[in-house]
DNA sequence: TTCAGGATGTACT
DNA sequence: GTACATCCTGAAC
């Protein structure tokens, strides 16, 4: 498999989105690789919009890694519990990002398991399996991606990379973001991908 | 099956 | 002090 390059991430944010359906993402833990396949994605542009932590070219020791070069990570703490991942797209000084809302298990399944539920993936209960990776806390939670791993490059091949995968057969589906119920106009934004 | 509520810490007002 | 790009549990149906 063949690592994205920067280039990959130095385009708009929405095909930036669009593009990762279908690419595998690679987490190297203590020896073991888990790798993923992501099925739904969500843009954040901060120059116009409200639903962005850079929405209007604000910059704290926060969003500072929102406007970090393309093919960053950028990882923030959400509801006190959970992690989000972001890939950081567009040229370095401009605040946008891809959030990673859910994958399916390539390989490493067992070791996801034990992170998300403490207990191998053959005991989990089918309502564990059905919600199993379909969320941006629970991908990270499977991955022990915490805020360690925030303004990691993506492109370096280290613990956390994403490779080509092959072009997703059928429908990429299009819609609303979710959760970001206060971002006014921005809500209605179609900048939402899925498998 | 859906739904309300709680957990929990950091950023920002 | 309030809000937050979420998830899980338990109660009601």
């Amino acid at each position: 498999m063949k690592t994205l390059p920067r280039a990959f991430y130095d385009r708009d944010t929405l095909e930036v989105a669009r593009d990762l359906l279908g690419t595998y993402l690679v987490r190297r833990l203590d020896g073991a690789e888990l790798v993923v396949r992501i099925t739904e994605t969500e843009a954040y542009v901060g120059a116009v919009d409200k639903a962005c932590h850079a929405y209007g070219g604000r910059r704290t020791a926060r969003t500072e890694t929102l406007y970090a070069r393309p093919g960053t990570a950028y990882v923030y703490l959400i509801y006190g519990m959970y992690h989000c991942l972001n890939f950081v797209t567009e040229p370095e000084g401009t605040a946008a990002a891809v959030l990673l809302r859910g994958v399916e298990a390539v390989s490493g399944t067992d070791l996801m398991a034990y992170n998300r539920f403490g207990r191998g993936y053959e005991q989990l209960t089918a309502d564990q399996r059905k919600n199993f990776l379909n969320g941006p806390g629970k991908v990270c939670k499977a991955l022990a991606i915490t805020r360690t791993h925030n303004g990691l490059d993506l492109t370096a091949g280290g613990e956390l990379f994403l490779c080509a995968g092959e072009a997703p057969t059928g429908e990429i589906h299009v819609g609303k973001r979710i959760g970001i119920d206060y971002a006014e106009e921005a809500v209605d934004f179609p900048w939402r991908f899925w498998l």
